[in-house]
DNA sequence: AAGCTGACTCGCT
DNA sequence: GAGCGAGCCAGCT
């Protein structure tokens, strides 16, 4: 579960975000799931890329997300508390096919 | 093994 | 847009 993931957050290209749902819907688990890896393991991966459906962030992680997404081209919301994810919303099709491909290929 | 917790989401008010 | 309740299920005690 942890593996599947971590290589589906991978797969979100740089510029791009996805939601926990999205993440979820992919590797086949919950949304709540996808937030326990992501506290637990995420520090090895883009996690900032991972954001909830309406594109916020808790404060904590949104203070050390914001560098990065400025970093990338990802643009503020007016409000401050999270990203425009309808503007960055990564393509959910290619990412699956890039998923798969990563989870072949973890044997 | 049983219970509790939580980087979430959806529907309703 | 904000607040509330229910559903979700992996991981930790």
């Amino acid at each position: 579960m942890v593996e599947r993931v971590l290589r589906a957050v991978e797969q979100v290209p740089p510029g791009r975000v996805v939601s926990y749902g999205d993440v979820a819907a992919l590797v086949g688990t919950g949304p709540r799931q996808v937030g326990t890896v992501m506290r637990l393991y995420g520090s090895g991966v883009a996690w900032w890329r991972v954001v909830s459906s309406h594109g916020d962030l808790g404060a904590d992680l949104l203070d050390r997300a914001r560098p990065h997404w400025a970093e990338e081209g990802i643009l503020v919301r007016r409000n401050g508390l999270g990203c425009r994810i309808a503007d960055h919303r990564a393509d959910l099709a290619a990412l699956h096919t890039a998923y798969t491909a990563a989870v072949a290929d973890l044997g």
